[in-house]
DNA sequence: TTGAAGTTAAAGAAAAGTGTTTAAATTCAA
DNA sequence: TTGAATTTAAACACTTTTCTTTAACTTCAA
């Protein structure tokens, strides 16, 4: 029973980038050369993308994708965005207005500065109005 | 540049399972053993169990551990605790007392029993005050 | 233009993961 | 208790991933 995706070796260089540490830095630190610390962290930046988008099939499981919010977008349009979607495919969706921008602050607490969205964010919606951001 | 964790295999399996299909079911279907199914489905989950971990991993990367609260803790002590943990660190947490002791219900669900936190839960937070529970 | 940072490619050895079979448990509702 | 559904274990061939080295390449700021 192992934890997550990514190896030992993955982790730690980027702890140690997240410090700021350059390549060159890192491969003195653990013994190794920058272009090793170079395509471990790749590995570790796929793995993390791999890790996404198999969270990203367990909500196509049972949702259907509704649109993508454009990063850049403002926190306070994206409700009528996802209502009139919603409403093309004749789902009424569960939240109101208010608690739909509190249900996106909550589930991607990462993925919005201020009022704007800082990356885009895939909308998944159930038969039954549940909202997933995925 | 490929996809998800879970193979074609896999992805199949969850997606007849997800019908109700049985195991044996689905082996008939696919033309192998209900064993086999069953095992696929195995590593299926635990590549999902996997996939949350990673990401798991990332949140405490950019966030700082603030404190450990000890197994035995009233939860309803536990805000006051972050709250003045964070206040050490000037960080301004995102939560009220209700939401906060919510956000633990929520994110750890296994962690508590009846009012009383019944393991060690490692706190962390970000800069912009987000409360993440390791 | 020089140097530091980062990336890419090829190649190999070791480790980990996958799909499979067969056979023997275990769970659990009727 | 019987039977269907599910789980577990061991074993095997196969594929993929990881870490590593070496060497050459690109970016870009000073």
């Amino acid at each position: 029973m192992k934890d997550g995706l990514l190896t030992d070796r993955q982790m730690e260089v980027l702890r140690y980038r997240k410090q700021g540490l350059t390549q060159q830095q890192i491969a003195d630190i653990i013994n190794t050369s920058k272009a090793n610390v170079c395509t471990i962290e790749k590995s570790a930046m796929e793995n993390i993308r791999r890790a996404k988008e198999t969270l990203e099939f367990l909500y196509t499981l049972d949702s259907t994708h509704l649109c993508t919010l454009a990063g850049g977008t403002d926190l306070f349009d994206i409700p009528s965005i996802i209502f009139s979607e919603a409403e093309k495919i004749n789902v009424k969706v569960k939240y109101d207005t208010i608690s739909l921008i509190n249900h996106l602050r909550e589930s991607r607490p990462r993925s919005y500065k201020a009022r704007c969205l800082c990356e885009d964010v895939e909308v998944y919606v159930t038969d039954e109005g549940e909202i997933y951001f995925g």
